[in-house]
DNA sequence: CTGAAAGCGCTAACAA
DNA sequence: TTGTTAGCGCTTTCAG
């Protein structure tokens, strides 16, 4: 049934439906005019002998039907659910998706790129590339590409990103009607998406009349780069009575930098973090944060690419996903 | 210099350079015999023009210098590193590698199997397969194979895989040394290395004189199941002094039940996990692990699948490699 | 609606 | 040492 001799070729699969190559090419790719009879033996034959076609030569004469997915980076799991959605999306298809890595290095993530052109991918998927702008562009010249989780200088891309300054409107909203006056920010540094995070906060902060109780301390996306960022904001005299963390990473420093002074959360200090990793749901942990709909984003990636593909000539379009708050134990109304 | 023109072959080059196809072909991959000159010629003519092999059509007729890295699980932060480690070993070696994920299902996992070998990938490296036995037996017949954190029944596979039989004992000799005897265990119930790992545990308590202190609750690999199975430990009694469970993510699940019944870590109960995950390192968390050499399990594989692939009637080879114990602060020594 | 034939870019005999 | 010549398995005109 399965057998692992030579491969059956679409030679074997014609012979032993008694028809020719090219009838066989046809039905094999859903043909428009070939008789029910003749595609039903095709068919027949096809998978009594196990046919599969061979990718390569197919790749060689016309298309792979396999796109390529650079993950920047593969410790992030912010990634792997969006990976999900795109296989979801993918899966109906009749497109495979094949994954590389840049390991957060510029020039590895460009050697990956071009080994998945080398494979004759048709498509690109890019999840938070550190690349320049200008190789973006250059390579959705070649392939058609989207971009995910990053915006685009020049807009000339299908790009499919979380909304940030939404989300973290959302969190310091959150905070302010617990009652929090004196909310700060512990900042994601350079990180993708932090920049919005920040704007959003202190728009927030001063659509809210609280424009007097800004306060951001450097972070980054780390757990160091929050304990860092929390620290500093605890020698400056009074402390805030929230703290509104660029990521969970960093929001997990600050919880620990807050146990080292003596200041319990949510008691004293409420915490919000940003993406609701895994981190946040843990119990021991159960960290208030925004939710960027990670699945969706890999569905509308995929789905982007495929229209692309069809329709080579369609308008790049720019879609901003909503987030979610999840409200869960380290926010609380202020004690008085 | 870079252009996006059609795409330039073989003949091209050889034409730039007066050569036939055959010459350029030969030199392309280090060709034994070729006359010093025409060398240069050619390889002036290939890197003028920008020449890259098309690889499938290379792999049409011979070889893809491609290999397959199979992940099971794209969540799991713990293949990230092992892929690093693969990468790196595949860096200087001529070979690429693409990644595929089976989102943990057996199907998926199957078909992402068959879609690197349609690709024409000359070998494949599984991390930590779900696929049945039988099934990795059948791929690795088709293609060389490495198996990566499984223990393979028959023991035809080339196999590198962490010692979780002596990370175990590590870990409760830790704990021992520290003056612990009510030493528990959560398990991992069915994960992979779950099994060896509470045989580790069993077995260091017995030749530690511990026997009679041996006290297992059947948990699982993450946060929800070694909450259950901490639980289960307080409601019996006398608590035990120490916990040791089954990896990082149980262990942060002990902790949540540790304080939800007012035990404190390290104070009352001392607590170790497994795999030293970024979640241990977590300072907030700050968790003593049992740390696995993930990145040079990588690198083993990738070595090993290379050498198979250079000299394919090579005894395969099981590789255990030494855990290495990472004391944090949930271990002390036992209060009296 | 079906079949024959010509390549896609490359490698691997085989000649020269 | 170098050039010539067949294909690898498939798609795709172009005739029947």
């Amino acid at each position: 049934m399965d057998g692992d001799g030579k491969p059956v070729t679409i030679l074997d699969v014609a012979r032993h439906a008694n028809v020719s190559k090219s009838l066989v090419s046809l039905v094999m790719r859903g043909a428009p005019n070939v008789s029910e009879e003749r595609r039903r033996a095709v068919l027949k034959a096809a998978s009594d002998l196990g046919y599969r076609p061979n990718t390569l030569a197919r790749g060689m004469r016309g298309r792979t039907y396999t796109i390529g997915v650079l993950l920047s980076d593969l410790h992030n799991p912010f990634f792997a659910e969006v990976v999900d959605g795109i296989e979801e999306a993918l899966a109906s298809s009749g497109f495979r998706a094949v994954l590389g890595t840049g390991s957060r290095d510029a020039g590895r993530e460009e050697e990956a790129a071009e080994s998945m052109l080398d494979l004759r991918t048709e498509g690109l998927i890019l999840l938070s590339p550190v690349i320049p702008e200008e190789k973006i562009s250059a390579l959705s010249r070649r392939v058609p590409t989207v971009l995910v989780g990053r915006h685009p200088r020049g807009g000339t891309l299908d790009t499919i990103t979380g909304d940030d300054l939404a989300g973290a409107k959302m969190a310091v909203e959150h905070l302010a009607g617990l009652g929090h006056e004196r909310i700060a920010h512990v900042s994601g540094g350079p990180g993708a998406g932090a920049g919005q995070r920040r704007r959003g906060y202190e728009e927030a902060m001063r659509s809210l009349g609280l424009g007097g109780h800004v306060q951001v301390a450097e972070g980054s996306f780390t757990d160091e780069g929050g304990y860092r960022g929390a620290k500093r904001l605890l020698e400056d005299g009074l402390p805030p009575t929230a703290i509104f963390a660029a990521n969970d990473f960093a929001a997990v420093g600050v919880l620990t930098a807050l146990e080292e002074v003596g200041l319990s959360v949510p008691e004293d200090v409420s915490l919000a973090g940003y993406d609701n990793t895994h981190l946040a749901s843990l119990r021991h942990i159960s960290l208030t944060s925004v939710d960027q709909p990670r699945r969706e984003m890999g569905r509308l990636s995929a789905g982007a690419l495929l229209n692309r593909l069809a329709d080579h000539s369609a308008r790049p379009e720019l879609r901003l996903l909503a987030p979610k708050l999840v409200p869960r134990s380290t926010t609380a109304p202020l004690a008085l």
